[in-house]
RNA sequence: GGGCAAUUAGCUCAGUUGGUUAGAGCAUCUCCUUUACACGGAGAGGGUCAGAGGUUCGAAUCCUCUAUUGCCCACCA
């Protein structure tokens, strides 16, 4: 079997995938006896590794975000894997009930119906419908991607598992006092009809207007239009909800309106007289410093109203219209009857001015309409005793930001978390296990929801149905308190997050004791974008603790945000996505994810050309193993066994690439222990590339050619040795192209009965299995690189032709180096395409030549009749200004006393080096100048 | 209003706890179809490290301020 010459990403990806789900190769060690890891020798083979998905959403598709995020996840996962931890990567998605009831209500409306027209039960059908044939599309994808999930284990936040989950949550919350419901303002969305978290409720900076408005103050009698100059100005961004103002306020302190404190103004339009009240809320600098009071439509004011107790006019309705209360208004759009309202106040002569003003509207996150403060009765949950847990957690070190900066993100936000709104008005979702019984609530007893109440810690009764309202975990049979069997489940569902936020847990089996919850809770690692840090990361954090007593998962790697080249986030509704299955199906799977993996050092803005880095970086991984594929024909002893080595006389090439192996591994892995996949990739692109491509397989080609059949025998060995273990080290990245290239290895292997079926299971090459590193190699190859780039450089200066005939001279200036040079003068004249090499210690210039110049040598060659004295004069001159210049900036540094004193050993010796290699170079160039 | 990032070559970005004559990829230019690879090889040009102060023997790196950009949070109507 040998390697195709073009590599075929998409037939190599699908063969694979296929393979290794069915082999079951993704799930944990403990799952598959049949394949238990075969390096028992990993030292780092400790505790489990477990992650969880961040659940995407069912409707979603893959986009960049979604890549970058498992491309991360799967590194890691399969790094563990390959360290022969006990690995698991449970996948889901979750419901997301309102983007999914979106969906489906937008299939209805081009029925022209919407879903009160088909009912809950039809419409619950068909959303199951939908799912079932769409939901999987993003899981399929990620198979796409390579993501090693555990199929077996996929979940959903909707199946009976997690439903149960839900439910026991929510009854345990009840009854620890943490789950309450009342009247609040919540945030409200009028297209979808339904409350939203605060997180939901997306504030945007929206330049809309600050309206100045007369309310009269009544006199002695008559209509207000005939009040002069008797009147106050209130100011408000959204003048409709004057239609619902039961005060105006003003600071207890300003002298400016103190004499009007509990006297009454009159309502303009709905011609209500409503009462002036102080409150230190009101901030006398903003406006006119009188506030119009709604308590119904605005948080502050409904706190207002709690001091003060004013009554609570709702003037609208669901859907954003203002109702019956608003007077003629009945019926319009928000926004219509704001500029009815403002016209019609002009005409009355109680409309000032609108003054342009900048402030933050919350916009729905579904569907970015301008949501509401709407009074209305939710379920909530306490967040205080929650947030208090993760803290303490916290500073017992359990929770661990990478990077270190959304630790304060995070503190911040929990620190001053508010409660968290619960219910929603959709249907698609966990409806709320709370059932009404009817005869109760009307008998009055109905202290627990009457809201118009600050919420209280512990409600006011525990007794089970004494406020009409049974929190349980199934189906109650009859009301406890009275009997009734007539009960009417609440019609709301939760919050699709309070089904997410138990997925650590949830997923491994909870409520039930399961052994997957007994062996993998706590998970690992949490690999996430910062977006979700509030909605999802926070209150897993919370939920861990409060449900399982421990939090789920120690170490939270926030990576960046995918963003357009633009700068902005990268969206379909703005045009500006790239579409990660496109670039799969054009450059492969392997070259998406090393690219995003690359860029993911922060933010990683995206144009298309950025994943040419990895396809072409996977084209050149390619074609070095069908180099060394080649090589090894008729070898019948290429082995990854470190032990062949220790006993052969290795070439020099071959002890530096051991010694480069073994020193960038341990870099890589440093790298990847602190979720540094950015730096790992980008050293072992390197390492792969220049070190192992453009250097050893150059030294390697002669090599293998050699007329010594040892140094050939052992050439290819060390090619076949270095080549599978980079396929080791690159497989996290690129799985796919690695696992095409490490089976083809695997059948010429000679201990080929001692690997693995697949690369996945085959072990993460350790630093410490062998001990190659070698500085007199490393230093070597270093003169060596040295001499060849010297060559290359005259042959570019000169236009000298590779195939001309070229002779050179190297002339050692270090003494004792001479030898080190010697040793690889073969190596040069190859790559220096030289049909002769001298090394000397002395020499005495004959004719033209120019020469390379470095601190250890210089390498002439002769340019009879090429060399133009004038313009070499010319480059040595400049040569000399630089280097002297350097000299003088290292002599200051070097000859400061401070320096010396203060300055480490290290540092100082190698200012020192440094300062005679300048000077060798210097006279080097001076020499080279006095000879032309 | 508060907070957090970013600002380094034409573009996109690296730059580890302060110590290389500041790097890479892409783009540009020159040369090379040498039997792994043109998705390649060898070279070249190109930067006062946003600006100003400060700490230090030494600053792209640490501190302060300023400017620009982006993001997050926030109940001043």
């Amino acid at each position: 079997m040998e390697l195709d010459k073009q590599y075929n990403s998409r037939q190599v990806e699908t063969k694979w995938y296929s393979l290794w789900e069915t082999k079951g190769y993704f799930r944990p060690r403990s799952d598959r006896s049949a394949y238990q890891a075969p390096r028992p020798t990993d030292k780092d083979a400790g505790p489990s590794y477990v992650i969880v998905i961040p659940p995407p959403n069912v409707t979603g598709i893959l986009h960049m975000g979604h890549a970058l995020n498992n491309s991360i996840q799967d590194v890691l996962v399969r790094w563990n894997r390959m360290k022969g931890r006990d690995t698991l990567w449970v996948p889901g998605v979750d419901h997301a009930g309102i983007a999914t009831q979106n969906v489906v209500e937008k299939k209805l409306a081009k029925e022209k119906k919407t879903r009160w027209d088909v009912g809950r039960e039809a419409f619950l059908k068909e959303v199951w419908k939908w799912k079932n044939e769409h939901g999987s599309t993003i899981t399929r994808q990620l198979r796409r991607l390579g993501a090693s999930c555990d199929w077996t284990r996929e979940r959903f936040t909707m199946d009976e598992g997690l439903s149960k989950a839900v439910r026991e949550a929510f009854v345990t919350l009840y009854e620890r006092g943490l789950i309450y419901r009342g009247n609040y303002i919540i945030n409200w969305c009028p297209r979808c009809q339904t409350a939203l978290s605060d997180e939901e409720a997306a504030h945007k900076d929206v330049q809309g207007g600050l309206y100045h408005i007369k309310y009269p103050i009544p006199g002695k009698s008559g209509p207000y239009e005939k009040m002069g100059e008797d009147h106050i100005v209130v100011a408000t961004t959204r003048p409709e909800t004057m239609l619902g103002d039961t005060a105006v306020a003003v600071h207890p302190d300003d002298p400016r309106y103190k004499h009007l404190v509990g006297k009454k103004v009159i309502l303009p339009l709905m011609d209500r007289q409503i009462p002036v009240i102080a409150d230190a809320f009101v901030d006398p600098e903003f406006g006119t410093g009188i506030v119009k009071v709604t308590p119904a439509h605005d948080p502050n004011d409904f706190a207002m109203g709690h001091r003060h107790h004013l009554e609570q006019i709702n003037v609208m309705t669901p859907d954003g219209k203002i109702n019956e209360r608003g007077g003629v208004y009945k019926g319009m759009d928000r926004f219509d009857a704001r500029k009815k309202i403002v016209h019609d106040l002009e005409a009355l002569g109680l409309f000032i001015k609108r003054d342009s003003h900048l402030h933050a509207v919350g916009h729905c996150y579904r569907c970015d309409t301008v949501v509401e403060p709407y009074l209305s009765k939710q379920w909530f949950v306490k967040m205080q005793p929650l947030a208090a847990k993760a803290l303490k957690a916290h500073e017992e070190g359990k929770t661990t930001f990478y990077p270190d900066r959304w630790t304060k993100v995070y503190l911040n936000w929990l620190g001053g978390i508010r409660d968290w709104c619960i219910s929603r008005q959709i249907w698609w979702g966990h409806q709320i296990p709370a059932w009404h019984c009817e005869k109760c609530q009307a008998a009055g007893l109905v202290s627990r929801d009457s809201g118009n109440e600050e919420p209280k810690m512990s409600p006011k009764s525990r007794v089970p149905g004494s406020d009409g309202i049974i929190v349980a975990r199934e189906k109650p049979s009859k009301c406890p308190s009275c009997g009734n069997t007539e009960l009417q489940q609440d019609p709301d569902v939760l919050d699709t997050w309070f089904s997410s936020w138990l997925w650590p847990f949830s997923t491994l089996g909870w409520p039930a004791k399961t052994e997957d919850l007994k062996k993998f809770y706590p998970t690992s690692d949490l690999v996430t974008a910062p977006e979700i840090i509030f909605f999802w990361v926070a209150r897993m954090i919370m939920a861990g603790l409060e449900f399982m007593g421990e939090v789920p998962f120690t170490q939270i790697n926030i990576h960046g945000t995918v963003r357009a080249a633009t700068g902005l986030k990268m969206s379909k509704s703005l045009g500006n996505s790239i579409d990660p299955l496109e670039v799969i199906e054009e450059m492969g799977a392997d070259a998406l994810r090393y690219s995003l993996v690359m860029l993911s050092a922060q933010d990683v803005y995206l144009s298309r050309e950025k994943f040419e880095v990895g396809r072409n970086f996977a084209n050149k991984v390619w074609n070095a193993c069908r180099f060394v594929l080649m090589q090894l024909e008729g070898l019948e002893t290429a082995s990854t066994d470190p032990g062949q080595f220790k006993k052969v006389k290795l070439s020099l090439p071959s002890r530096w690439i051991l010694s480069r192996l073994e020193e960038k591994a341990a870099m890589i892995e440093k790298h990847l222990a602190q979720f540094g996949l950015a730096q790992a990739s980008t050293e072992l692109y390197h390492f792969v590339w220049d070190d192992f491509c453009d250097w050893y397989i150059e030294l390697a080609k002669p090599m293998t050619q050699s007329a010594d059949p040892a140094l050939k025998l052992q050439t290819k060995k060390v090619l076949f040795y270095v080549t599978e273990r980079i396929l080791r080290l690159l497989h996290p990245f690129m799985p796919f192209i690695t696992e095409e290239i490490w089976q083809t290895f695997k059948q010429k292997a000679a201990d080929a009965e001692a690997w693995p079926e697949t690369i996945m299971l085959a072990g993460w090459p350790h630093e410490e299995e062998n001990k190659f590193h070698n500085a007199e190699a490393q230093k070597a190859i270093g003169l060596l690189q040295d001499a060849v780039s010297g060559l290359r450089d005259l042959r570019i200066r000169y236009q000298i032709a590779p195939t001309d005939k070229l002779t050179a001279v190297i002339v050692c200036k270090e003494p004792g180096m001479i030898e080190t040079l010697r040793a690889f003068e073969r190596e040069v004249k190859v790559l220096g395409r030289l049909t002769e090499l001298q090394c000397v210690s002395a020499f005495q210039k004959k004719g033209a030549m120019a020469a390379s110049s470095f601190a250890a040598f210089d390498v002439f060659v002769p340019l009879e009749g090429i060399l133009d004295p004038e313009a070499e004069k010319k480059r040595l001159q400049k040569k000399i200004q630089e280097t002297e210049q350097w000299i003088e900036n290292i002599r200051k540094k070097v000859e400061n006393p401070s320096f010396a004193a203060k300055a480490p050993k290290e540092i100082l010796e190698k200012e020192k080096e440094k300062l005679n290699d300048a000077k060798s170079l210097l006279v080097s160039y001076k020499t080279q100048l006095a000879g032309l």
